[in-house]
DNA sequence: CTGTTAGCGCGTTCAC
DNA sequence: GTGAACGCGCTAACAG
């Protein structure tokens, strides 16, 4: 099945079947009736391939990913997929499996020209340091932002979660509780959400006036909480009152090691897998497929709307939701 | 840059740029390394889209999944990527959010010819009842299997798990360990694993001669296991001695429910999660990743080797692994 | 409002 | 071994 084909049997041509689909306005009533009715009896599905080729969109969002974790990824993938498939398009995964891969796979995604735009999750920070590549496509950070200096980065639109706002709530609630020593687990600092959450556990831990609190780096995944449990924290005595985890594996090492005395001991993660909720751990909840959904839209609206090249660029900051559990509360432990 | 401009440059004709990137045999040496070395000057890359309409390959593979859980979704897809980009492919995914979804996004993925050939993860078993949609590239199922019945669909490559060694193992573990009342928390039966592992239970239960078990089904996340645990095993005098859930998530949730009493009670899940290592609970393992770089090797060589369309339907059946942890020693209970 | 024409970049016959 | 011509299915001018 063809376009052509689809002239022929609407008896017209193929322009006015063309517009048909690409809803062009000038186009009477009776006709566009008539040519949906046909691509409707047959099923027919333009061929993506012959409109890229033509000059028209193809369809397709670009979407790179660093190795994060599955929960974050399926969630935000699956919210790309909503929003795409939304308006009939479809989403390109690429994962990378070290930092530099992740620039290469960029360019190599750039030059090949096959995505009408482009969503980056969570890039390595290190990105933000080379220059960005010249693009004749729309980008979307997702679930990131570079700093202040990379101004050309800094053009483009992105999607992140309010970490301090969160983290903030988290530390006050510690206090409340009545906990003295809190330590922060941080998490890789080339990870954006990773250095927000360390940045603003300091900042909220000296503005509410924590007596006592330290930051260690580099935590991802739970054996990254078991060691330092195992390393720094091997005895009881050294234990702090509260751990502020990267997320919840790492909040699962922690626990893990303290085994048996989770009553002396508050223990925060991030992410509220579904596995926080039956420990009844304190978490942090991230929309992650809002992220996913709030980034494709963006993507796409830059796309549909022609003008929009110019448009200043457009941060969504999506709100977070903290789930007090018994693993953070005094009286509950 | 171009395939014609290449050619200009190379001062030969378009016809001798398309076979060198095609790796025509008839072409002379000199010549080759003539346009190969314009071709790398300039970094060019042929327009896949161009390619794809003049009949060529376009380097996708399609992959479509059902809403299955993140961790798994999440491990396939990365090998899909891995296996896809070995080859300079990519993967273009796309998620049903219902069963009829499915083969709605099936038939879609098929007409629209967008992609070289298809992976479908995991479909709903309903899909084998309907007849095998008319197809001009190559699919394999990933995770799934038809049933005896659906005689086109099992034409079909697949990747599965071998749910039944695994299961088998699984109970003579628990009967070693002394338990006499098996409870299997199934899956939806729509879907394969779920299927498989309950019949695999079943019949292992009889072979072993388990004195006592029950199967139950419907079990997919937490809830589902928490639920029955409220209306079937209220009561502690209710509970068998061990517990089979269809998944890690299943198992979660009754671990919630008899909370404190760990002690009396085996349970077993399966996908061998990272919690349910840091929780000590048994579990299967599943090679997730390398169901999805199987999935997409299999692929991959049906598509390159253009006499594979008659070859036979082949079925890899891949090895899980068993973890035992305390939640079903006795011993350490 | 609609039909006609000309490519988009490439693979693939044909001839030479 | 190489080049010329054609067409894949579609969009985008241009006429009418």
């Amino acid at each position: 099945m063809t376009l052509r084909r689809i002239a022929e049997l609407a008896g017209t041509s193929k322009s006015t079947v063309s517009r048909v689909l690409t809803n062009h306005p000038r186009i009477s009533q009776r006709t566009r009736e008539k040519v949906l009715a046909v691509i409707e009896e047959h099923h027919y599905r333009p061929n993506l391939f012959a409109r890229a080729l033509a000059g028209g969109r193809t369809g397709l969002l670009g979407v790179l990913s660093s190795n994060i974790s599955s929960g974050f990824f399926a969630e935000v993938i699956r919210g790309l997929d909503i929003a795409a498939s939304r308006q009939r398009g479809h989403i390109v995964v690429s994962i990378a499996h070290g930092n530099d891969d992740y620039s290469q796979l960029l360019n190599e995604m750039l030059a090949s020209g096959q995505v009408d735009g482009l969503i980056l999750i969570d890039p390595p920070l290190d990105l933000f340091n080379s220059p960005l590549p010249e693009k004749h496509i729309p980008l979307v950070l997702c679930a990131s932002q570079p700093p202040d200096g990379a101004r050309a980065w800094r053009e483009l639109d992105s999607v992140t979660v309010d970490n301090a706002k969160a983290m903030r709530d988290l530390v006050r609630h510690l206090l409340e509780q009545g906990h003295q020593h809190i330590v922060h687990l941080a998490g890789p600092q080339n990870i954006y959400d990773a250095q927000q959450r360390r940045a603003a556990f300091e900042e909220a831990a000296k503005q509410l006036h924590v007596p006592q609190f330290d930051i260690l780096d580099g935590h991802l995944v739970q054996t990254d909480g078991r060691e330092t449990m195992r390393s720094r924290f091997s005895k009881p005595s050294q234990w702090p009152d509260a751990f502020v985890a990267f997320n919840d594996s790492v909040a699962f090492g922690v626990l893990a090691e303290i085994n048996g005395a989770k009553q002396r001991i508050a223990v925060t993660g991030w992410d509220n897998s579904p596995t926080a909720e039956v420990l009844g751990m304190t978490s942090v909840e991230m929309p992650m497929t809002e992220l996913g959904e709030t980034s494709a839209d963006m993507l796409l609206e830059r796309l549909s709307n022609s003008t929009a090249a110019a448009n200043p660029a457009r941060r969504a900051i999506l709100d977070t939701t903290l789930h007090l559990r018994t693993s953070s509360k005094t009286g509950e432990l």
